[in-house]
DNA sequence: TAACAAAACTAACGCTTGTTAGTTAGAAAT
DNA sequence: ATTTCTAACTAACAAGCGTTAGTTTTGTTA
């Protein structure tokens, strides 16, 4: 029977908050009161705001560079791989809404090395997929346009499925998966 | 011959600076120094940091509308309107890139009136898109997936393709606008 | 050259920010 | 019953924020 600690839920009341109105335009003070406690008590859990950023970011960026590596390993076609991308971000999507917001919106205001280390988990996930969809061409299972427009379009639209996700509630997973699988990878083809 | 005042020159540096960090990362300091004068000096030609944001976001907000209202008005098919409506995107994405990150990520950020303002013309934009694929879906010229997959797949392609736009240079746009447009549609029919 | 307007300046305001220091209340362990 | 630990508190700090008031510089027009 695991409780969350203070600190966790610290973080996630941040992460709601972060998700509303953003890193910056967010205080300590919000957050506080947002836990019927004050500011200052905040610090015997946490370092600083700088932490709970970079606690949020960086749990979910590991996330989805576990996530490419796994299928970067399995011996299936390109599309096979795209179909899979695409599941996992849907699944993410589903689990870390909110985490989502601060990753795409407010990486930059990470710190020296949380900086560095996000963004080359970054690179190293879009570089995963452009190897993917290359490939793809190589074989000929991808129609051949440009590639980065291919991957510029397609982790576009998986990037800002959060916000896609909270509007329209919990419109079923899997009709949302079959479609969004169709509708991207369809045009690959 | 045009020369563009002071002002113009303010809403420019600014939109290069919120591009860059955001609305609330950038103080009036900033965007000062970034011109070689004094905080105070900007009031002799704004009358704040509110002004400048609305300016910025409301202009391009405006490009958008009259470019979907031309589009809607057009006697064309609805996968000709689409096609129309991923150049027009292309095309304001080269001229107001920085604008658009404010646009994009900051929009939150208005205040009274000119937030309402907004986000009537983002919610009139999005139905108009909406009503288009619907009527394509109806005469059978888009496949039938739910529609709010397609809207949403799109859209969230074109509204991040400023970031893409920068990176890359300036990479021919009309290659731009046939491969975005092959891909884009090529999933739809 | 004197008058005027535009656009810069200095100085300061009240407020909010993240954070620290030191203290206190209550529960758990000895 | 006493110590220890946890997690809250109050009070305050220095720095930064957007903005205002009043003044000076600069360039143009009468």
């Amino acid at each position: 029977m695991k409780t969350i600690s203070r600190k966790e839920e610290i973080i996630q009341v941040a992460s709601r908050l972060f998700y509303e109105k953003g890193y910056k335009t967010v205080s300590m003070r919000d957050i506080a009161t947002a836990m019927d406690i004050k500011a200052a008590s905040l610090y015997n859990h946490i370092n600083g705001k700088q932490e709970i950023l970079s606690e949020i970011i960086l749990k979910v960026a590991e996330e989805f560079t576990v996530g490419m590596e796994n299928v970067v390993s399995e011996k299936i076609s390109a599309i096979e791989k795209v179909e899979k991308v695409i599941e996992m971000h849907i699944d993410i999507t589903v689990n870390y809404s909110e985490a989502l917001a601060a990753l795409n919106n407010d990486w930059m205001h990470l710190e020296k090395s949380n900086l560095s280390a996000f963004v080359k988990m970054r690179e190293d996930y879009e570089e995963n997929f452009r190897k993917i969809i290359k490939q793809g061409i190589e074989m000929g299972e991808i129609k051949a346009h440009h590639p980065e427009v291919i991957l510029f379009s397609i982790l576009s639209t998986l990037r800002t499925l959060y916000l896609w996700y909270q509007k329209r509630g919990k419109l079923d997973m899997n009709i949302l998966k079959r479609d969004m699988v169709a509708v991207l990878i369809k045009g690959l083809i």
